[in-house]
DNA sequence: TTGTAAGCGTTATCAC
DNA sequence: GTGATAACGCTTACAA
């Protein structure tokens, strides 16, 4: 029996790995006339393109990532540098985040190269990236209200996305944001369309670019509804579940506790329900809470659809932003000179049991 | 006023980044003479050594990792294959174990390369990784039951460690694994001492190598105290909140439904506390939780030491299994001649608030 | 349409 | 102790 293909898959012989050389040596060929038939370019016959490319896989050929490298100045590999924040914690949205983008690299073929660094070093790690040409590009995490990131990475010429925003010259870099005031301004305006006037924001570090604007948003609507903010109302950390609790019998025990709550992670906020239960106070009945909902893949409910979820949510996917944001940084390293991209998502408000069925 | 090193940082000039080639010529040395330096080989004067790395750091020079992997055949990465398990999960865990072994790699100066890819596909990312080189080494991530990862990386000749372990021939490869049957065993014994009989067991995956060790630890610890094994209260699934609330809501409905509850993990068990608030019940007077604690970084008290903690649990820091996988890795990389390196670790059992108190 | 040859920036094997 | 020089495995002008 003949088969259609000559070269048969040799699992069992791991043997010297094939390079281009002896690929090239095996069909006669040159190495160049290989790597462009390999390569999809358009000068190579289509006949001897077909026969490259099954001898390529039969062969099991992979073209060397290092050599590759090398020749062409690219790595197909983007960087992600992930804070570490004080107490060791690393904060679980980052691998939503990653898993996102990942779906992304993977259909181009390109890899994750992932560093954790406590905070304040990552800038270093940019430049050891840029200056060793370790990655074709960049994704900024968690900008902060001053962020010196987007600076460096603008002057030495490495090409990155945030994720967030950040600063006041926002159209000269490219950026995926969440309305965030927004969403903060939205949900507020619904507790009080419900009748609370005496609502506390349980932010996440202000120190952060987002929880800025959050609070902008949560202001916001306070004062287009006459309602004065008081700051003992208002409180951010970190937003680990432990910090919700905390936060939510300390909010509780005030002379005049707010009857709503709104929190800007799934995480405190189910630390506040943990709370609530703890002083005999339910959620939704006692005690309104919003919270933001970055749709984490380990709090879903399998089932999705079918039931009203647990908490009144305002929710965006950090996959999918993920995804998105590693598609426009592709594009970006694909054509350099491309104009930033900046997109705006607006959060959606989701009902559910923990504010006034309306 | 003379300085100290005569070739001074240039922060404000990008250009052409400085290469081996460059740095020789500056020095008058070879390139030879310039890549020993740099690498601590024994036969460079000192005199020398030191000229060399001082204006190495002055101009800010660093080798290309392209070139030096090409040139050594080691790429300074290690790769990590992180499932994606149906409904796009993505387990919280991993984010800890990595920041664990960041830490590592960091002082070895290794990086890391990461793929999410859906659970059953890792086998052809390692194959990937072993033809084209891209890395030094991987980690398995969640050994099944009936694991093909490991012989496949044995066969294809590429450093591992396992995280956990599988099979029968456990000290032919590398692993560090927690004691999960001696963790669930004491765990259940701590509820049968305290009067339990009915207890249930809210198990991760039984695909999962860890999960059937520890419904073995909880069987053995039932069948030492003569208490007939029920299935019925025995459940299985990915660790989620949702899973764990769930599952309580099922168990407490149960004809003659269990005193207490065993977790897998903690964010099940916070889900079951979920639960038990919704049905009016009081984790730790009315009915007893223990839970596996991974100590995940984002569920921990800042405060830490001074507090009872909330739940009682069998705990042990992924944090450090990771670090201490990456750095077995990384000695098995160095020296691949060494013999397999086991470590078993045993949990600690963490007294709080959701059993009696002794 | 295909081939030759010169890089890419290191490390490693020899000599000296 | 130091220096030529040849790999490493690819891409890419430039030729043919």
């Amino acid at each position: 029996m003949i088969n259609s293909n000559r070269f048969e898959k040799s699992e069992t012989m791991a043997s010297a790995p094939i390079n281009l050389k002896k690929l090239s040596e095996i069909l006669g060929l040159s190495q160049t006339t290989v790597s462009r038939a390999l390569n999809g370019f358009p000068e190579v016959s289509e006949k001897t393109r077909v026969r490259v490319q099954q001898a390529a896989d039969g062969l099991n050929y992979r073209p060397s990532p290092s050599a590759a490298s090398l020749a062409t100045g690219k790595t197909r590999a983007i960087g992600h540098v992930i804070p570490i924040s004080e107490h060791r914690m690393i904060n679980p949205h980052f691998s939503d985040f990653l898993a996102g983008a990942s779906e992304a690299y993977a259909a181009a073929g390109y890899d994750i190269l992932l560093r954790m660094a406590p905070a304040g070093e990552e800038e270093d790690i940019y430049r050891d990236f840029a200056s060793r040409r370790r990655v074709d590009g960049v994704v900024v995490h968690g900008p902060k209200t001053v962020e010196p990131r987007i600076d460096l990475l603008k002057s030495i010429n490495l090409p990155f996305v945030v994720h967030g925003r950040s600063g006041s010259d926002t159209d000269t870099y490219s950026w995926l944001d969440v309305n965030n005031l927004n969403a903060f301004q939205q949900g507020t305006q619904l507790l009080i369309d419900q009748g609370h006037t005496r609502i506390a924001l349980v932010n996440g570090l202000e120190s952060m670019n987002f929880a800025l604007r959050r609070r902008a948003g949560f202001e916001a609507a306070l004062e287009a509804n006459n309602i004065a903010a008081d700051s003992r109302y208002i409180c951010s950390a970190d937003m680990t579940e432990t910090y919700g609790h905390d936060a939510t019998v300390a909010q509780l025990a005030l002379k005049n506790p707010p009857t709503a709550l709104m929190f800007a992670s799934i995480l405190p906020a189910m630390g506040g329900v943990r709370a609530l239960n703890e002083l005999g106070l339910r959620a939704g009945k006692d005690v309104a809470i919003i919270t933001y909902d970055d749709q984490l893949s380990f709090l879903q409910s399998p089932d999705g659809e079918n039931t009203t979820p647990f908490f009144t949510s305002i929710s965006s996917s950090i996959q999918a932003a993920g995804k998105r944001v590693a598609e426009m940084l592709l594009a970006q390293i694909d054509d350099s000179s491309r104009s930033p991209l900046n997109e705006l998502w607006e959060a959606e408000i989701v009902q559910g049991q923990t504010t006034k069925q309306t």
